[in-house]
RNA sequence: GCACCAGUAGCUUAGUUGGAUAGAGUGUUCGGCUACGAACCGGAAGGUCGGGGGUUCGAAUCCCUCCUGGUGCACCA
């Protein structure tokens, strides 16, 4: 598509000898669309060529020889150069683009560049609660956005499925296992164990020495240990994947920490090697004092046993020969930015390609907190995922009954407006923002949210369906779509493929949630202000068109989010 | 104590690399369904961008400092 940025800078750069690229990154959007579509402040020129910026903005103005069917006005305001593209230029590039590519927005930007993502990752025997909901969601939406601009793409669960909390779970199950029918309820009763052996730790220093020993156990491939720890995590995936089912969550590895447990012996004869590894109150460390951190990384605890850190190395390792990675994401709460820094400190002591530890990005994101404080397992004070998210679909489920009960698929619909609600909701802020937990907003459906863009994807489509026809561009007079409610849109979905390029640029799926509520909006401004049906046939065939690019790209944007379209609600 | 993150309207928040009059949603309030779906649209009120200094032609944005909240800081993950 002609890119009016670049025409724009290529003519500022030919008239005063300034780079091209400098001054595309100069050019911005102005706020209000009284001051045209792109402008140039000629300030930061004013003292290079000694000149002020409104004589500078006039000297280029005169001198700019720029095609009339890309600019149709130039402006000077101030220092500043207004430039007032050519409005039946970009309708004609949009609707042309949209009509050649089904996919729109799709590209090759990522072609041949692998990028690994680490999301979700929950605790094995803990349950699934709605702080898991945050990495689930911002993962998959980072995973699918990539994917459409063409990145091999790989999606990781790396699941909590090692360490002393084994340990810990092997003890309890010791002491009380036949109390509890874990058969039956096992996540709710192992949690229950986890609960009651913290305790007994916290109150009983050989307990937890114990534990640890358990783990350590566990690692040297105790019989006794790995049959409880396979049954564990058999139960717990079990329970997972209800909820996995029901977001709609797939992963291309399953591969936990402990896929890593016979992979860290490797990590620590290569540290050894860099003579950086040493002794310290009986553990094994890396010192990164002279890094800036004043936390020592622990490759191996005082009993022998591994640690989280250990295993993040020894998948680093993994991921690097596995899958040759250009960008490796890890989508985890801030809570773990010390632990991420120390582990890619020490992974430049691999002897990896730098290209691998450039690539290594931690994606941190805030904390759901709950109105009380801080969720916690131990504590027993979680909400969890698989309430929220039935309870989602229940509340949808009654408003279709008020609004529209002769509906058919009430429940198909329900669940897609419901766990659409609350995706949207976990991918609309910017994710370093903690979230306090609350219902109502969560279960909001009006406003900024997931069911307004569903609710404007209906209309749209019930609009499709009652006209029976979508015309070829050929047969659309662009004259017609030349009103400021049309061309708002227009605008916005030129936009598309730079929205998607910018969420990964930031790692941030909100720009593209506010990008399809800002579409949504201009699209419902549009439907109020016009007739789409019922219009004299050439009109009627231009504000099809542009309803049916509307709905397609609200579909794309949503599917890329995670959220499925209902087709009627 | 040290380090990192955050502080924008009653509440939830957007704000590109420093740029023109700081935008939304929600709540409050007034108005709009015999044109295609009112889970919608329009209007009003609501701001010392945490405080103070500085850099700059220009600061919500950069620097310094203070305040408030959160998180992390050796054998949890």
């Amino acid at each position: 598509m002609l890119n009016f940025k670049k025409e724009i800078a290529k003519q500022i750069a030919n008239v005063t000898n300034v780079n091209e690229k400098e001054i595309e990154k100069y050019i911005e959007i102005p706020k209000e669309n009284t001051n045209g579509d792109y402008a140039f402040p000629c300030f930061k020129l004013a003292k290079e060529l000694k000149k002020a910026p409104p004589v500078i903005a006039n000297d280029i103005k005169e001198k700019i020889e720029i095609d009339e069917k890309i600019i149709s006005k130039i402006e000077i305001v101030g220092g500043y150069i207004n430039f007032y593209i050519n409005k039946e230029t970009l309708s004609k590039e949009v609707l042309k683009e949209f009509e050649n590519n089904k996919e729109y927005g799709k590209s090759e930007i990522g072609k041949e560049k692998n990028i690994v993502i680490d999301y979700s990752a929950p605790n094995i025997a803990k349950p699934f609660h709605i702080g898991h909901l945050r990495s689930t969601v911002i993962g998959a939406a980072l995973y699918n956005i990539y994917k459409y601009l063409g990145y091999n793409t790989i999606g990781i669960n790396h699941l909590g499925d090692y360490g002393t909390q084994f340990g810990k779970l092997i003890e309890g199950y010791k002491l009380w296992g036949k109390e509890y029918n874990i058969e039956n309820d096992p996540i709710n009763e192992l949690t229950k164990i986890y609960i009651r052996i913290n305790d007994l730790c916290k109150e009983d220093e050989h307990v937890l020495e114990q534990c640890r020993y358990n783990f350590k156990l566990l690692e040297e491939g105790d019989s006794y240990c790995k049959e409880i720890w396979t049954k564990f995590r058999d139960l717990s995936l079990k329970e997972f994947q209800k909820v996995y089912d029901l977001l709609g969550s797939k992963f291309d590895s399953w591969n936990g920490e402990a896929f890593y447990s016979d992979k860290m012996q490797e990590i620590i004869e290569i540290l050894n090697k860099t003579g950086k590894l040493v002794e310290s109150q009986g553990a094994r460390i890396i010192d990164l004092a002279d890094k800036g951190i004043n936390t020592p990384c622990i490759i191996e605890k005082s009993n022998g046993s591994t640690t989280y850190a250990t295993r993040d190395l020894a998948a680093i390792l993994y991921r690097a020969r596995t899958y040759n990675f250009d960008k490796a994401l890890y989508v985890t709460s801030y809570e773990q930015t010390l632990h991420f820094k120390q582990v890619f400190e020490v992974a430049k002591l691999l002897g990896l390609d730098e290209k691998y530890t450039n690539g290594l990005e931690h994606v941190p994101f805030g904390m759901v907190l709950l109105p009380t404080g801080k969720m916690s397992t131990r504590e027993g004070n979680v909400v969890k995922l698989e309430d929220l998210l039935k309870e989602a679909i229940e509340r949808a489920y009654e408003i279709i009954e008020e609004k529209n009960s002769e509906l058919e698929n009430k429940e198909e619909i329900a669940k897609k407006v419901g766990i659409g609600a609350v995706i949207f909701n976990d991918l609309a802020n910017s994710r370093i923002k903690d979230e306090i937990f609350d219902w109502d907003t969560i279960l909001n459906f009006q406003g900024d949210t997931g069911p307004y863009i569903q609710y404007t994807y209906v209309r749209t489509r019930s609009i499709l369906e009652k006209a029976t026809y979508i015309s070829m561009i050929k047969d659309i007079d662009i004259k017609l779509l030349q009103d400021e409610y049309s061309l708002n849109i227009i605008k916005i979905i030129y936009n598309f493929e730079d929205t998607l390029i910018q969420v990964t640029n930031k790692e941030e799926p909100s720009i593209l949630s506010r990008y399809l509520i800002d579409l949504a909006k201009a699209f419902s401004n549009f439907y109020n202000e016009n007739k789409i049906l019922g219009e004299e046939e050439n009109l009627q065939n231009a504000r099809i068109y542009i309803t049916y690019m509307v709905s397609n790209i609200l579909k794309i944007g949503m599917s890329l989010l995670g959220i499925q379209m209902p087709e009627k609600m």
